[in-house]
DNA sequence: TAGATTGTTAATCGATTAACAATC
DNA sequence: TAGATTGTTAATCGATTAACAATC
C-alpha cells in the first residue's frame, strides 16, 4: 500500500465509492473517468490522477469495470470488512444516529450507546442499551472498537474525547460544535450542520 | 464586499465564527492570529491573510477585539440576522433536525416539514405541522424561504431539489447520500456520516 | 521606548489540469 | 484498423507560509 497519498486524495475515494454503487444498483457495468467525473461535478484527469496513486484498475479504450473498481477503492479505504462503532450522548441526535439504518449496509456496526444522565442509563434505545460513561473504557477494550461519534453538548465533548482516546479509540466522528484536541494518532472528523449552512448563507446576496 | 474571495475562504470564516463565539463565552476580550490559530489548528499567517479579504480589523502590538472581530464575520457571513429554514423528510433524521437546539441561537430559524407520507401530513412534530410536498411551493414563496435542508432517502432526493429550486430556494443542505445537480445559482452542501467514517478508515492501518 | 502583532508581499508548496504516448 | 480511454508527465494554477515593514 502507498505511503503519503495526500488525504485529500483520501477525502475523494468515499465520493468515488459512493457513485460507483450508484451505477451498479442502476445496472451499469462499464464506466470512463470523464462519466464518473461528470456524475461527481470533478475533472476526469483528477479522477484518473487520484487512482494512480494506488495502481492501475482501467483498460485503455474502455475505462473502469464498475464493481471491480468499486472493490478496489472498498479494500483501499479498508472497508471491505465491518467496523464496530460507539456513540456517546443520547439527545436527539444521539438517538437518531442509534436509528439510522445508513450505517448498517455500509458496514458500519452500531454496538453500544453512552450517556451520563443516570434517567436514561440502563434504558433501551433502538437495539442497544445505555451504558454510563465509566463503562466506556470496558466497552472499547473489550469488543476491540477503534470508531466513535460524539453527540454530547459541546461543553463535554473534550471530557468524553480523552475517555474515548484513553481506551483506545483512533477515529471520532464529533458532531459537537468544538474543535477538539487529540494526540497525532487520533483522526477526527467534524460535522456542525451550522457551519455548512453559515458557509452557503455567504453567498445569498 | 470584495468580490471573488476564494469559496475555501468563505469556508473557514463559520469556523473563525465558532471560535470567537466560545472565547466570548469564556470572558476573554482580546485575542491574537496566534491564539485563534492554536484553537483551530491553523496557521496564523492563514487567519491574517483570510481576514485581509475583507478589510483591517486587527491592531498591531494588540491583535483582535474579539466581540468586534466576531461582529465582523457575522456580518461578512450575513449571519447577523435571521434566516428562515424548511425541513423535508420527517424520518429519524428529519425529526432530529426539527428539534436540534442548536438552529435557533445561531440564527436558523425551521419555519415548516415536509412529507410525502399521508400518514404523517398533517401530523405534528416538535412544534410544526408535516405540509404534504405540494405546498413546498406555496411556503417557499409565502414565506420567502432561502434554505432549506432534505433528509429524505436517496431515491427522492433529486426529486425534491428540483421543487426546491423551482420554488427559488438557492441553498441546500443535502443528508441524502448522493451528489444533486442543480443550476448555477444554487449553492448545495452534503452532509453524509459515512463518507467521514471511510475517510477516517482509511487511517486505521 | 521595547515588545508585540498586524497586514501584506514574495516565496514556497501542493493540487489541478492539459496533453499525449501507449494500448485496448 | 479507427476510435476511445487510460496512466503519467509537465505545465499551470492557486493556496499556504515565511518574512518583515509598519505601528500600536
Amino acid at each position: 500500500m502507498p505511503r503519503d497519498v495526500p488525504d485529500i486524495v483520501i477525502g475523494r475515494l468515499p465520493l468515488y465509492l459512493r457513485a460507483l454503487k450508484r451505477m451498479e444498483q442502476d445496472g451499469i457495468e462499464i464506466t470512463s473517468s470523464h462519466e464518473l467525473g461528470r456524475h461527481l461535478g470533478i475533472s476526469s484527469a483528477q479522477i484518473r490522477k487520484d487512482l494512480s496513486h494506488f495502481g492501475e484498475f482501467g483498460k485503455q479504450g474502455t475505462g473502469y469495470n464498475i464493481s471491480y473498481l468499486r472493490e478496489q477503492i472498498a479494500r483501499i479505504l479498508q472497508v471491505d470488512r465491518g467496523w464496530k462503532v460507539i456513540v456517546v450522548g443520547t439527545g436527539n441526535l444521539g438517538r437518531a444516529l442509534a436509528q439510522y439504518r445508513g450505517f448498517q449496509p455500509r458496514g458500519y456496526h452500531i454496538t453500544a450507546l453512552f450517556d451520563n444522565d443516570p434517567e436514561i442509563v440502563g434504558q433501551r434505545i433502538g437495539d442497544f442499551e445505555v451504558f454510563p460513561p465509566e463503562k466506556i473504557a470496558d466497552v472499547v477494550r473489550g469488543e476491540d472498537i477503534k470508531i466513535a461519534m460524539i453527540a454530547v453538548p459541546a461543553s463535554e465533548a473534550q471530557g468524553v474525547t480523552d475517555q474515548l482516546v484513553e481506551a483506545g479509540v483512533c477515529a471520532i466522528l464529533n458532531y459537537a460544535p468544538i474543535n477538539l484536541a487529540v494526540p497525532e494518532h487520533v483522526h477526527v472528523q467534524y460535522i456542525d450542520p451550522v457551519i455548512h449552512l453559515q458557509h452557503m448563507t455567504y453567498y445569498l446576496r
